[in-house]
DNA sequence: AGGAGATAGTTGAATTGTCAACTAATTTCG
DNA sequence: CGAAATTAGTTGACAATTCAACTATCTCCT
C-alpha cells in the first residue's frame, strides 16, 4: 500500500478536475467553480474574503472565479454598505434552479470513488481528512533555514 | 463534518504544493518534481510512459518535469536501444546523495498532517485513498449525455 | 515487403492557482 | 483628529497540468 498522502491526494485532485469539468459542462461551470457555488448554496451574502477562508483558497483565485461565475449568471455581487471595500456575493435564481442537477453530478463522483468500500472506513477517511485540513487551518508547519533561529 | 472528497482533497493538494515548494527549495526541486524523483528512487531505468502511468499523470507533464530534472542534474536519459522511441530515465548520483534529506522533508509533512490522529485511523485513510485511486486506474466513470444511448 | 494502426515523446494553447504589488476603504491609537 | 497599519479586492506574472496535434518509431497483418 502506498503511504504518500501527497501522491494519493494529487491523483484524486487532478482526476476530480477532469471528471467534473466534463460532467458539469452541461451546466457551463468548471470543477474549480463548483466549489464556490456549493459554498454559496450553503450560505450566500458573504464576502470574498470569507469565501476564500472557507475554501482555503487564495483570494486572487476567488476574485477570478467569482468574476467568471458572475459573467455566467450564477452569482451577483453588491457592495456592502457598511464596508465599502467588501462585496457581498449572492447565488442567483438561475443557480438555485441548477442546484439539484449539480449535486447529482457531485454525488455520482463520490459514489464512484467510494464504491465497494465499507461505509465505516469511508467515514473514518472523511474524519481523518477533515482533521488534517484542520491542522492546516490552525497553522502552517513552520519552515526554517537550518541556520536561522 | 465535511463530506466532500473534492474540497478536502483540493485543500490538501494545494497546501502540499505550497509547503513542499518551500521545504524543497534547498534541494532546488519543486513539489511536482519530487513525485517523479521518489518514483525513480524506487525504480529507475523505466521510460516516461510507465512513469506517467505510475503517477497517473499526463505524459506531457512527465516530459516537462523530466526535462527540468535533467537540467537540474537529478536524472539523465538514454535512448532505449531496442525501442528508439523510448527514453530510459535514471537517477543521478547527485540525486541519490540528496535522497535522505528529501525524504526527511516529505516525512515532516506527513507527520504534521497526521499529528494527534490515531494510527489505525490514519491507516484506514490510506487504505481508502488507495482503493479510490484504484477505482480511477481501473476505469473512468463514464459520462454520457442523457439523450445519448 | 509494406501499409495501417498503435505507441513514446514533444510542443503549444488554455486553465487553475499562488504570490506580489497595487488601490481603496477601514480601523487603531498616540 | 490624523497618520500608520490593516483589510478587501484586483491585476499581472509565473508554475503545473491537461488536451490536441504533431513526429518518429514500432508492431501487426495480409
Amino acid at each position: 500500500m502506498n503511504k504518500s498522502v501527497g501522491r494519493l491526494v494529487s491523483v484524486l485532485y487532478r482526476k476530480n478536475q477532469v471528471y467534473l469539468d466534463i460532467a458539469l459542462s452541461a451546466y457551463n461551470i468548471t470543477a474549480s467553480e463548483v466549489a464556490f457555488i456549493t459554498a454559496l448554496y450553503r450560505k450566500d451574502g458573504i464576502n470574498q474574503e470569507l469565501l476564500s477562508q472557507t475554501l482555503n483558497i487564495d483570494k486572487a483565485a476567488t476574485a477570478k472565479a467569482i468574476k467568471s461565475l458572475e459573467t455566467k449568471g450564477y452569482v451577483y455581487r453588491t457592495k456592502n454598505a457598511s464596508d465599502r471595500r467588501a462585496n457581498m456575493i449572492f447565488i442567483s435564481e438561475y443557480a438555485r434552479s441548477q442546484k439539484r442537477g449539480i449535486y447529482k453530478e457531485l454525488g455520482k463522483w463520490t459514489d464512484f470513488l467510494t464504491r465497494d468500500i465499507e461505509a465505516d472506513k469511508v467515514e473514518t477517511m472523511f474524519e481523518v481528512l477533515n482533521r488534517m485540513v484542520e491542522h492546516l487551518e490552525k497553522g502552517f508547519l513552520p519552515v526554517w533555514d537550518d541556520d536561522e533561529i
